[in-house]
DNA sequence: TTTAGGG
DNA sequence: CCCTAAA
């Protein structure tokens, strides 16, 4: 019971899920970790309400009620570092992925150390002794995401006591959130006038200029334009660079990507308060004057989230975007309806064309996007499929789906 | 404001 | 992802 049904699935089929997971690649190859580690990435949003998914060959099943949340495999993992087991040399989560090379060392503090933090501090330890890699931004970014639920829009007021107030310069403010460790991250969106941002933490996201060329076209009169573009594109420079080491999770690490990755996945359940890093916003668009609107930063969507989506829409039905964002999407403070809306569209998409031919061709050209396992798609396809027949009934909607229906994977004799 | 679609 | 027309 404790398992998940990852049991069935192959090294191979096991990174990827982790990759889709995770967002990230992993060398270790060792079956148990790996789908201990899975198994944390999707159900640590236990609160996916009636059902957890479980992955079972091919098939998803849903497993009603019971809070089925695998507390086992988070202990688990805490005490991985026994070193007795044969399996051994696999025993280097999220330490440092590709880079066998300190392992070792690592490994020996990993046991010395207080299990719960095993991971952190010999991150540290060989961060300082060999690491110099390069910090690899996009890793930072799409990883910090912590997957973690429900706190409600509590953390919003204190803000005022930093002063800034122009938070107000859209009146529909953008809840700010307060990261966990005393560090405070917030976006203003001021479209409007002002548009200062407080670089806090100057995670100003940098990215090509774009097309504001609108923008600037229509105050170009006054020549306001270009300067404010300038402007902006100064204040871009200067604070950008910094990637967004996001919570002061990143503080000393030179930016093992790891480390991010870490702390979503071993955040124990315990200290899942609210207070600890919230997935804030802000990496999101930054304007400066007018029109400095960069695109948000392409946020990898997880496993978990493609999941809740799915759950979401198998709920709520599809086209309820707010509902599912208001309600399974609680916690995420970036993907916005419209967002879920856009996944959506794509997952169904790609599980329309589930499995095509694949033919000799290089299949996967860009399979850096994390692959979404079959079986997610099937339900994909099913709700939808269903969902189509039967225009969501508002009354039932919560019964809608999820309640007793089963995933009969239609035939689909495919892999 | 939220949806639906096109870009 | 962004943008916009509709609702």
């Amino acid at each position: 019971m404790g398992e998940i049904c990852l049991d069935n699935l192959s090294i191979k089929e096991l990174h990827e899920t982790f990759k889709a997971t995770f967002g990230r690649e992993t060398t270790v190859k060792d079956k148990q970790w790996l789908k201990r580690r899975i198994a944390m990435g999707l159900t640590n949003s236990c609160d996916v309400s009636t059902s957890s998914f479980i992955i079972k060959d091919n098939k998803l099943v849903s497993k009603g009620g019971e809070g089925s949340c695998n507390k086992e495999a988070i202990e688990d993992q805490a005490v991985k570092p026994v070193d007795g087991s044969g399996k051994e040399s696999s025993l280097n989560p999220g330490s440092k992925m590709e880079d066998q090379q300190i392992v070792s060392s690592e490994r020996l503090r990993t046991c010395s150390k207080d299990y719960s933090c095993a991971d952190e501090d010999p991150l540290k330890e060989q961060r300082n002794a060999k690491r110099i890699r390069k910090p690899t931004r996009r890793y930072i970014e799409e990883l910090s995401e912590v997957e973690s639920k429900e706190h409600g829009g509590k953390s919003i007021a204190s803000v005022k006591n930093l002063g800034l107030g122009l938070m107000s310069s859209r009146s529909n403010t953008r809840p700010v959130r307060i990261a966990s460790s005393n560090r405070i991250t917030l976006r203003l969106d001021s479209l409007g006038g002002s548009g200062v941002q407080i670089p806090y933490v100057s995670r100003v996201r940098r990215s090509r200029p774009r097309k504001n060329v609108k923008a600037l076209m229509e105050f170009h009169p006054n020549g306001i334009g270009m300067a404010a573009k300038l402007v902006k594109e100064a204040v871009d420079v200067h604070s950008s660079e910094p990637n967004r080491e996001s919570e002061g999770i990143v503080l000393k690490a030179g930016s093992a990507p790891e480390q991010i990755q870490q702390q979503g996945q071993n955040m124990e359940p315990k200290n899942k308060d609210p207070s600890v890093y919230t997935p804030d916003d802000n990496p999101a668009t930054v304007r400066a004057v007018k029109g400095g609107v960069r695109r948000k930063h392409h946020r990898a969507w997880t496993l978990s989230e493609v999941m809740k989506l799915v759950e979401g829409v198998s709920k709520y039905g599809a086209g309820r975007w707010s509902e599912i964002k208001r309600l399974a999407f609680a916690s995420y403070s970036y993907r916005t309806s419209v967002d879920l809306k856009d996944k959506w569209r794509n997952l169904l998409k790609a599980s329309l064309a589930q499995t095509p031919p694949d033919s000799r061709m290089g299949a996967r050209k860009h399979a850096s996007s994390v692959p979404i396992p079959m079986p997610v798609l099937l339900r994909v396809r099913e709700l939808a499929e269903m969902q189509s027949q039967f225009p969501p009934n508002l009354s039932s909607s919560k019964l809608t789906g999820s309640a007793g229906r089963n995933v009969n994977e239609t035939r689909s004799g495919y892999l």
